[in-house]
RNA sequence: CGGGGCGUAGCGCAGUUUGGUUAGCGCACCUGCCUUGGGAGCAGGGGGUCGGAGGUUCGAAUCCUCUCGCCCCGACCA
């Protein structure tokens, strides 16, 4: 491709709107163009990595034996009825309606679709396993879209669905899945992570996501040495004992309007620590809940459902936290909650001389001991990870880092083959739901995942397989006939070995030449000038490491291919 | 949804506090000359309903009201 002939627009200063190193640079380099918030076009340049993602996605599908189709993004509500996720999804689903008043959704994904689908064409145990898969653009109402391409209203996505005949074989593909992604991932250029992750609105029991290693992530990584990995929505921690202190006598203590622990913090003069917080959880249509953790923790509401056996939990709204504590809003406390069900995280375990809500207006605790002053039959782990807490399994403390969730894996169950009657006649001809799995790709994600991860002072650095283009043929003094003529011979070569280049053909200064390439980042660049060319030489540049070599003309695309050879192999991780 | 910030040329911004000629600057763009190893130089030029609507005023980018959009932080944390 010739420069002139293709779109390729770079800004010079940075955008106002991006906050993060992948968005400031691929609007930079024009790769993308925002429409509004979280929407944006692909201009050439994107387009051609998103292609080349979406085809080592495709690669690695196919050989893993998944097999691609394509399903509507437009999707009647009442399908989503039938899951019972539209009430789930909620306000994350984009919704529409046609002339007639019927009402549908723009697919933020595709279990319910893929289950019909399967429901309508398989019958029996012989037509199973199957492992479709697709690559489409999803639609999610984010509350918040931000980072460019990181969190947006529309993206596009890989998903993909297996049906097996028994939870043998399911888990079987989803190892399989597994690898696959893991492969992908690595062609990609990122440095991931797996790490054990909550099934969330998806549903089902066993779930791993990949994570992009970057601090601009929005996901936290909990890891100890020699311990599991896990999303800091599901990692298990224990708390430090709490100090042995002496206990003192209980006191009621006026704190009029002070409701927030930090508020209380700063009246008493102690640390968030010295408290315990008591948090009124609605379960279901009717049941309510109290639930205890130490005042430098938050209640992780995963682990809380997860530990009740619902798949969710809520906070009470006002009305019925006065109703079972008495009080208004901000005053609750274990002390005297009798009639209440208590259940504590492991940090209120022992403790002793904290402050606590007295169940009355404007009214605190000083001086609670839990054994002495509370009842409390029920101890779990319910809280987030916070640096200090050791792993529970190794006794070593925990470690965090942030990552971008590229990809995650499901095993489904038999959730949606249930509800939606995905069933098949096994062998002794008895009607059995399809044991699923789940598994997504954050395409357009996955790219600023790795602009992320690769990117330094002058722009993105690819690596070949991604890269808009290989080999950068940049001629710098246009005026030179000799120089364009060499140009032309190198960028034909390179096209007639099917090589993926781009000849920057135009009048423009060697600066603003040099500039361009670098911030677009083209893995190998061919630099000729009429200095170099008087002795016969053309440089060739690695734009990885920066390194350059000067070779003689004839030698020219040799060293080229060589160089991205190169470039494929290192491994350049900020 | 709550809080904060911002909308002035394609991009980045000044001007708004204290209303007053024809709304500026840099980059980009167009024409010509010149230049060619890291975002050149000179000369000339085009481009704005100052986000939108309404109001106050002799007069509004500037003051008031409403509204739309964008960015950041936070979202039941007792």
């Amino acid at each position: 491709m010739r420069w002139s002939k293709t779109f390729i627009a770079t800004l010079r200063e940075d955008p106002q709107e991006a906050e993060i190193e992948s968005h400031r640079l691929m609007l930079r380099a024009g790769m993308i163009q925002k429409l509004s918030a979280g929407l944006y076009t692909f201009l050439p340049i994107g387009l051609k990595v998103l292609r080349k993602v979406a085809a080592i996605v495709r690669d690695e599908m196919d050989k893993a034996g998944a097999i691609e189709l394509r399903m509507p993004i437009l999707q009647p509500e009442q399908i989503w009825e039938k899951s019972g996720r539209l009430n789930l999804m909620g306000e994350l689903m984009m919704k529409t309606e046609d002339r007639n008043g019927r009402r549908f959704v723009l697919g933020p994904t595709h279990e319910e679709i893929i289950t019909d689908f399967v429901s309508r064409r398989i019958r029996s145990y012989k037509d199973l396993p199957k492992n479709f898969y697709q690559i489409q653009t999803k639609f999610r109402d984010e509350i918040r879209p931000r980072f460019g391409l990181i969190r947006a209203k529309e993206f596009i996505m890989k998903d993909g669905y297996s049906f097996s005949v028994n939870e043998e074989n399911a888990k079987v593909i989803y190892k399989e899945m597994y690898e696959a992604y893991g492969r992908i991932f690595s062609r990609c250029g990122l440095k991931t992570e797996v790490v054990e992750a909550s099934t969330g609105v998806m549903g089902g029991n066993v779930s791993h996501e990949f994570m992009a290693i970057a601090d601009t992530g929005e996901d936290v990584i909990v890891s100890s040495k020699g311990g599991p990995v896990a999303n800091r929505e599901l990692a298990a921690r224990m708390p430090g004992p709490n100090p042995d202190v002496s206990e003192k006598a209980l006191k009621k203590v006026d704190t009029p309007n002070l409701k927030r622990v930090e508020e209380l913090a700063d009246f008493f003069k102690v640390s968030t620590d010295a408290f315990i917080k008591t948090l009124i959880y609605s379960i279901g249509e009717d049941q309510t809940i109290g639930v205890l953790v130490r005042g430098d923790y938050e209640i992780n509401e995963t682990k809380l459902a997860i530990c009740l056996g619902v798949s969710q939990v809520s906070l009470a709204c006002d009305e019925t936290i006065e109703r079972v504590t008495g009080a208004p809003v901000g005053f609750a406390g274990p002390v005297g909650l009798k009639k209440l069900r208590i259940i504590a995280d492991e940090s209120v375990r022992g403790i002793k001389d904290v402050i606590t809500g007295a169940n009355q207006v404007d009214t605190h605790y000083q001086h609670v001991s839990v054994n002495r002053d509370c009842e409390i039959a029920e101890y779990a782990d319910l809280a987030f990870a916070i640096p200090g807490d050791v792993c529970p399994k190794t006794g070593k403390e925990l470690s965090f880092k942030r990552g971008i969730e590229v990809g995650q894996v499901f095993m489904l169950g038999t959730k949606y083959s249930k509800s939606l009657g995905a069933t098949f006649l096994d062998e002794n001809g008895k009607d059995k739901p399809a044991v699923m799995g789940c598994y997504g790709v954050g395409v357009s994600r996955t790219i600023a995942a790795f602009v992320e991860q690769n990117s330094d002072e002058a722009g993105i650095t690819w690596i070949p397989e991604i890269a808009p283009y290989e080999f950068l043929v940049l001629p710098i003094n246009t005026n030179e006939e000799q120089v364009i003529k060499v140009s032309e011979e190198i960028y034909e070569s390179l096209l007639s070995q099917n090589k993926d280049v781009l000849l920057d053909d135009r009048k423009e200064s060697p600066g603003v030449k040099f500039k361009d390439a670098d911030l677009i980042g083209f893995p190998v660049q061919i630099v000729i000038g009429k200095r170099n060319l008087i002795e016969g030489l053309v440089e060739v540049r690695l734009r990885r490491t920066r390194e350059s070599v000067k070779v003689p003309l004839e030698k020219a695309i040799e060293t080229a291919l060589q160089m991205c050879e190169k470039a494929a192999k290192i491994s350049f991780v900020k």
